[in-house]
Parts: C-alpha cells; sequence; structure tokens
RNA sequence: GUGUCUGUAGCUCAGCUGGAUAGAGCAACGGCCUUCUAAGCCGUGGGUCGGGGGUUCGAAUCCCUUCAGGCACGCCA
C-alpha cells in the first residue's frame, strides 16, 4: 500500500495533468500551518517561472479539477499560490482501516537482503563503560529496523580481543604470577581449568598495565612482545588468553542483557586471525601492499582527495597485527560467510578517519565488489550536565553497569512514590520488574530521540523526571491504551470484530492522521538509518492519543459503532507503538 | 596546519528533497482529577536560527566567507 502522503499526491498530481503542468509539481505535505490547513501543496509557485503564470493562477487551476472530489473535503487556492488541503472523514477513515488490515501496517517493503551490523565492541579484560552504551543502544536498534524491513540480519558484537590490550593483561600477570605455568615455555602438560583472575582482577589489572605502559617504554616493549607471540601461537599465552575470553563474555552477556542487546555473532578480532596471512599476501601479490618504514601498508589516497589520507597500516613494523588488519580480515570474512549486500559499523566519531581508509582499502583490494555497501554510522559523545565527556563524581570513566544502576535505583523510587500515591500495593520485585522496563525506555530514548551523529548530554535527572518527551511518557501511553483495551475484552468487547470508522472529531481525526505517518516516518529511519525520526513519530502519536483521551470517554461511549470505532482505533495504535518501541529496543510493562 | 562535525528559546533538542507566523520538552506562570492511570490534558510568556555576504518570488535549510567550540590526522582501538 502506498504512503498516506504518496496516495494524496497521487489525487493532487492527476489535477495538475488535467490542468496541464507537470504533475511533479503535485507533491504534498503536512501543512505547516494546522490552523489554515490539513496539508498543502507548493507545487504551483514552484511551476510559476516554467509556465510564466502567476502561482495563483496555477492553483486556481488545479483546485478547480479537485472540485467536489470525494479525497478532498476542501481545497483553496491561497495567495502567493499554496493550495490548501482538508481531507474527508471517509477518506482518513479508509485509509487507516487499511492499515489496521495489514500485518506491517501497510508498509512498502524492499526487496529483503542479507546485512551485518557491527555494533557493541567491547573489549575483553575491560569493563564495560559509558563509550560503550551508544554502540550497543543505537546499534541494537538500527537492526532491529533493518530486520523489520525484511531483511536477514546478523547482529555482531566484534569484541577487541586481539590487541595489545591482551598482551598487557598477560605481561603483567606473568609479573605479578610467573610461577603459573603458562609462563613456563618448557610446560608441556594441561593447564588449569581454572582461571588465576576474576572479572574484578582484570578490572584492576588492564588499567595498571596500561599505566604503566605509558611511562614504561620497557614494559610496553614486553607488552607488545607478548602481543606477537600470543599471535604467533605461544601455548600458555593462548590457555590463559581462554580464560580470559570465558571470564569477560560471561560479564559482558550479564551488562548486554540488562540493556536488551543481543548479538547473534560473538565474534571478535581473534575469530579471523587465520584468514590474516593469506589476505596479506594476496595484497601483496596483487601489488597492493608495500613496506614502509619497517610496516606493510596500502595506499588509499585518490585523486579527489581535498585531505591528507595517511595509508592504511596492515602489519606494524614489529610483525604484529592491529586493528586495521582484523577488520579488513573481518570483511572477508563476512563477505565469505554470508555474501552481505550491506555491512553497517557502529562506533563513535573519532574513527571517521580509519573507516573511510579500512573501506578504500577493503574496496581497492578487492575484498568486497560493489555488491556489498559498507557504511560507517559514527554517534557522538555522551556527555555530562557540563557538556563535556560523562564522568564519575571522582571524574573516572563511568562503568555501564553503575550507569544502568543510577538509572534504575532513581526509577525505583520514583515507581514506589507513585504506586503508593495511588494506593497500589505492590510488591518489591514487581516495583523492581517495573523500574527496569521503565528505566531501560529512559535510557534508550533519551539516547535514540537525538540524532546519532550528534553528542548528546546524558542528564540522570532529566532522564528520570520523565516528562514530556521521553521514553516513559511512551510507555505511559501504551499502558493507558493496553489498560483500555483489556477493560473492554472484559466488557466483552471483541475489538478484532470492531472497524474504524469516520471521525467523529478533530482529536478523533488528528490521531488518525497521526496513525497514518507510520509507513513514510518507518521508511525514513530505515533509509536513514534514524532511529531518532521513530522517536519523534511515536511522540506526536502519542501526544495525539492522548489529546483524543482526554476530550473522548471512550469506555462509556454509548452509541456502539462509535465505541467499537474508538477501540479498534486504539488496538491499531497500540500495536503501532508496540512496533515502534520493539524497534527501539524497549518493552512496554503491564502496569506502572 | 589540513580535514571534519557542531552552533536554533534560560536549559535539552526537533525542523523531512528551501515555502506561509521557526516547533517540542524542561524550567516560569495560569487553568483541569465524582468517570478509561494527572508519569496526563488545555493555555500564557520566551528566539535578529553564531555573524556577514550571495542564489531565489521565498533560506534555519543551498553556495561563499568569517567567528566560536569539539574531534581526527602512519604503526592504540
Amino acid at each position: 500500500m502506498k504512503r498516506f502522503l504518496e496516495e494524496i499526491s497521487e489525487y493532487v498530481k492527476a489535477a495538475f495533468a488535467e490542468a496541464g503542468y507537470d504533475e511533479a509539481l503535485g507533491r504534498v505535505s503536512v501543512s505547516n500551518r494546522p490552523d489554515l490547513c490539513e496539508y498543502q501543496c507548493n507545487g504551483a509557485m514552484a511551476g510559476a517561472k516554467q509556465y510564466h503564470k502567476a502561482p495563483l493562477m496555477i492553483a486556481q487551476d488545479v483546485a478547480a479539477k479537485l472540485e467536489g472530489s470525494k479525497v478532498f473535503g476542501k481545497v483553496e487556492a491561497v495567495a502567493p499560490g499554496f493550495l490548501n488541503l482538508d481531507l474527508t472523514n471517509e477518506f482518513v477513515a479508509d485509509y487507516v482501516n487499511r492499515m489496521a488490515g495489514d500485518e506491517k501496517f501497510g508498509l512498502e517493503m524492499p526487496t529483503p537482503t542479507t546485512m551485518v551490523v557491527d555494533y557493541g565492541g567491547p573489549n575483553v579484560a575491560k569493563p564495560l563503560h559509558v563509550g560503550h552504551l551508544r554502540s550497543a543502544v543505537i546499534g541494537e536498534s538500527i537492526k532491529r529496523i533493518l530486520r523489520y524491513m525484511g531483511n536477514t540480519v546478523y547482529g555482531d558484537i566484534h569484541m577487541g580481543d586481539w590487541g595489545l590490550q591482551m598482551g598487557l593483561v598477560i605481561y603483567e600477570t606473568s609479573l605479578r604470577m610467573p610461577d603459573l605455568p603458562y609462563f613456563d615455555d618448557d610446560y608441556t602438560g594441561e593447564y588449569p581449568s581454572e582461571a588465576p583472575f576474576t572479572v574484578a582482577d582484570l578490572e584492576e589489572i588492564y588499567p595498571a598495565a596500561s599505566n604503566k605502559s605509558k611511562t614504561d617504554a620497557d614494559y610496553k616493549a614486553h607488552a607488545m612482545e607478548t602481543t606477537v607471540k600470543l599471535q604467533e601461537g605461544h601455548r600458555g599465552y593462548r590457555a590463559l588468553w581462554n580464560h580470559m575470553m570465558n571470564i569477560s563474555i560471561a560479564d559482558m552477556k550479564r551488562n548486554y542483557s540488562r540493556l536488551d542487546v543481543e548479538f547473534d555473532l560473538w565474534n571478535g578480532e581473534s575469530t579471523v586471525q587465520e584468514l590474516i596471512p593469506g589476505m596479506v599476501r594476496d595484497m601483496k601479490d596483487g601489488g597492493y601492499a608495500y613496506e614502509s618504514d619497517g610496516a606493510l601498508v596500502v595506499d588509499v589516497k585518490e585523486e579527489t582527495d581535498t585531505k591528507e589520507m595517511p595509508p592504511c597500516i596492515i602489519i606494524k613494523s614489529d610483525g604484529a597485527s592491529l586493528y586495521n588488519t582484523t577488520d579488513l580480515a573481518t570483511i572477508k570474512d563476512r563477505v565469505a560467510r554470508y555474501d552481505p549486500s550491506k555491512i553497517v559499523y557502529l562506533t563513535d566519531k573519532r574513527q571517521d578517519l580509519y573507516f573511510e581508509q579500512v573501506f578504500r582499502c577493503a574496496r581497492k583490494t578487492g575484498l568486497v565488489d560493489d555488491g556489498c555497501e559498507l557504511i560507517h554510522l559514527s554517534f557522538g559523545t555522551v556527555n555530562g550536565a557540563d557538556g563535556s565527556p560523562y564522568k564519575t563524581r571522582s571524574g573516572g570513566v563511568p562503568k555501564l553497569s553503575d550507569l544502568i544502576d543510577e538509572i534504575e535505583d532513581a526509577m525505583l523510587i520514583k515507581i514506589k512514590e507513585n504506586t503508593a500515591a495511588k494506593g497500589e500495593n505492590i510488591s518489591d520485585e514487581e516495583a523492581r520488574d517495573r523500574a527496569r522496563k521503565v528505566g531501560l525506555a529512559a535510557i534508550k530514548y533519551g539516547d535514540l530521540s537525538n540524532q546519532a551523529s550528534k553528542d548528546y548530554i546524558f542528564d540522570v535527572d532529566r532522564f528520570t523526571s520523565f516528562e514530556g518527551d521521553t521514553g516513559p511518557y511512551i510507555l505511559y501511553t501504551c499502558v493507558r491504551i493496553n489498560s483500555i483495551l483489556r477493560k473492554a475484552a472484559e466488557q466483552g468487547t471483541d475489538v478484532s470484530a470492531c472497524r474504524i470508522q469516520a471521525p467523529v472529531n478533530a482529536s478523533h481525526k488528528a490521531l488518525m492522521q497521526a496513525v497514518s505517518g507510520f509507513s513514510a516516518e518507518i521508511t525514513s529511519a530505515y533509509e536513514e538509518y534514524a532511529p531518532h525520526r521513530i522517536c519523534g513519530y511515536i511522540y506526536g502519536l502519542s501526544n495525539a492519543f492522548n489529546s483524543f483521551y482526554h476530550e473522548n470517554h471512550i469506555l462509556t461511549e454509548e452509541d456502539a459503532q462509535t465505541k467499537g470505532s474508538f477501540l479498534a482505533l486504539l488496538d491499531l495504535t497500540g500495536k503501532i507503538l508496540k512496533t515502534c518501541t520493539d524497534m527501539l529496543g524497549f518493552e512496554i510493562p503491564e502496569r506502572m
């Protein structure tokens, strides 16, 4: 089914054509002067020059052709050449009814393909922190949006598990516990099944090692050497590495599940290490890679570049692979396994140049062909109230789990206050469950409602105040709708048998019109990889519903047909909100 | 230095391929709970869209320039 505005535009386009003008001028948009009309067409002004005619006259010609239309209740040509349009109640109701009868609410689906979304990107042996929030939240939403559009999508966490940080932790451990068998090169027996450290240990070991390496060149050299040995397959280091992986992954799963983020693939840099030698050989043989200052690099400059474009380093001068190497090998791996039409990366925007290099290198060396689009979606920083990167009170980098705790705790207090005020008696368990769901909506909506590419301010007070344009407001609206539908069912009304009738008043019509925007908004969210479009849409939809709710008493409506019509519209609104919140990545509680 | 992103109300943000009087939320002020959840609804006040040029019938939106801030710029990820 066509998008709402497209369908309306067709009638206006036909009128333009009938009046002797280019039908392309007939594009209709939502009015930006709701006091004057519901929809508008500006084509007459755009066509004035082309036809050497006053825009108002063109608009009048077109308006005349639309007289008596079943679609438009009002058609006005207004100076300097606007075409102001109101729709008939019947047309709006008919469209919304057709939406209700369609599984995807009339969405036009693209030809499905396979895609990979690379997000999360946590580093093994390092705790998840604020910086990992956006990649997880935005990536999860993008993945769900791509999926809703019918594509097969693999979400890959892409762990940082093969770089210098692994060498740092291993080397530091060797200094602290030199007697462990992992460091005895003559050891040939089985290694212990128990790890010599815990998550908490790792969280202390890594920063300690990292700090030492920054001030102690000799220490850093050893850590780098350890990294190379690990990558070359040192038996003891690999065993220790396995321990780190197991411990870290368990911890990551705990954290991501709190965010309702689920990965299909738990791959990392190490997953593709076996592909590296062959890939590097191919790059050399193909004449792409050459030695420069001891490192192996591929030039990625292009004629049209106006900026400096450093080469892509494939192998460091010490022989170790690095981020670039594994990312390129990962592309090769994904193409071989999934043959995706797109690989979408979510990282912060400081990596813009880096990904441009990698993508160019992948194309130039033939790792991907034109059938696979490489997309880097970069996002801004999470800032504190002062506008600089979010910090803990003591100035450290906040852990992701602390951040979630903070929101959930604040939400729990609020939930308890509210239920107490309403005289509702709920168990502690129930309160926690609601706090978790509402808190998650607060965090995710707070993030996703901003344009991803911009920095945003993570303001706990604002997010937990949940008034206005917030996740909790959206949830509240959903809960209201569900509550009414539940009561209607208890009264014995079969909503599925009800049909949406022509609107009976302004707020009723406005709600239908808000509903009708679904396809257009979801389509642009999909094409632009823009979850914030969905947020904007459901905020407007929620406002329209709440206005309607206040002006119409649904359950006590006496006219049975009108009541059924109200309920059917509520049902559709609720389903759309559910679909959208699913795409954003949070769920709706029963009550709140 | 080069490149890149950002600059819209006191604060946090929208503004779709240029269109009429630039919109929300928070904060401020004023109304609305005997009825489906007041985490709501209705209303008031608040902006030379960083500055300056240009293109256009028409610019927050496109082009140029300038100011301010962020970030990146070969062996970290």
